[in-house]
DNA sequence: TCGGCGACTATCCGATCGGATAGCGGACGC
DNA sequence: GCGTCCGCTATCCGATCGGATAGTCGCCGA
């Protein structure tokens, strides 16, 4: 099995290679970032797994993970990000991505992972995208549906009419669901609404 | 020698915790978010280091090093990110933390650089200070002092007014400085302001 | 001494936000 | 059928925001 690691992270790099090396039979080879990765990829014979970080240099965001997947050709491709979020994984899978690791996994988790992947699965950590959703954040549950989604439209630093034109409705029913959204979550703007809802990790 | 490791990627965890153990006579806890090393350090006896990652949950960037470091007493703390800016390695060492490590570090530096730490030293990468200055990110060098300052203001979900009272200026003056901010990051209003710069870790 | 420059203040304006109040129509339960 | 929620829409209002323009003051250098 060979496996390409790409991540600016040192750290990370070292940290996979000694544990799958040690794991059973894997061949690892590194790079430091997009270029590297994507050099490694053209030449020689294909890697069973390529993992990208999503934020190592060069590489755009999910716009890498799609260039690479051109480029590769039948290699598998997974992404690897500490910054999770859910939109991230449903796009990268979307796109046909072998998987998406966050980098909260254990180390044991983790080479379970690359293996999984390795054998031609698709992998996704279960708390990830299970839970339909609910059940989940402290904060989600407290929101409804729709707050939800308005929600999300401040977190991408949208308007009301944005947001509005965004789920199909008016604004005034835009703010309407603000002012009740504000008062659950206890702020007072826009601003602190997104800032708690990055905080707790969504979208 | 006793050791905190305060990061929400498990992955960091259990491969400091290996290494430092594996090493000589570490002993280590670890967190997986900002309450969670609190705690730890409130009770029980001090730690000899205390790693804090900038982006953990809880954390608030640099606030977050600056009350974890109030509230240890004497314990050191040193921060520990991925998304590495020098401006933020300066800021961490001018409110007098034990070091920098971002985590592009291999794991053998890493290792000695805690040893360093925690024998009393200050640590900060050598390539990080005496990196050339310039083309560093997008952020942080690009503003002015007083951008910077209302920035923050931003970032904790504050009015123009309040921002305004805070540095003892007028409402217009703070009004000027958004209009160049905005360009500068190339955001249209508050929000995606203060989310871009939650994003680069600052504050 | 003067000009210029940078930091700050001021005023005006249209758009948006935050909040209150009220009306509508459909989907129940009975 | 009838009432009653519930989701959505609408209108009004004061405050704030985003942007443009202009004026003040102190300081530096020619």
């Amino acid at each position: 099995m060979r496996i390409l690691i790409a991540d600016d992270h040192d750290l990370l790099r070292d940290t996979l290679v000694a544990f799958l090396e040690a794991a059973s039979g894997f061949e690892t080879e590194t790079a430091a970032d997009y270029d590297g990765a994507i050099a490694l990829m053209e030449q020689g014979e294909p890697f069973d797994l390529v993992l990208l970080d999503l934020n190592m240099p060069g590489m755009n965001g999910i716009d890498g993970l799609e260039r690479a997947m051109k480029i590769g050709g039948d290699q598998r491709v997974a992404l690897i990000t500490g910054t999770a979020t859910r939109e991230i994984a449903q796009q990268a899978l979307d796109l046909g991505a072998a998987g998406f690791l966050p980098k909260t996994l254990s180390a044991k988790s983790l080479v379970n992972a690359v293996r999984f992947m390795a054998m031609g699965e698709q992998y996704v950590p279960v708390d990830f995208m299970t839970a339909k959703e609910e059940a989940k954040h402290p904060l989600a549950e407290k929101l409804a549906e729709r707050e939800m989604q308005v929600l999300k439209g401040l977190t991408e630093g949208k308007s009301n009419k944005e947001i509005a034109r965004d789920l199909d409705l008016t604004e005034p029913t835009i703010k309407l669901y603000l002012k009740t959204l504000y008062r659950k979550i206890d702020v007072n703007n826009r601003t602190q609404a997104a800032l708690v809802a990055r905080e707790a990790g969504l979208y």
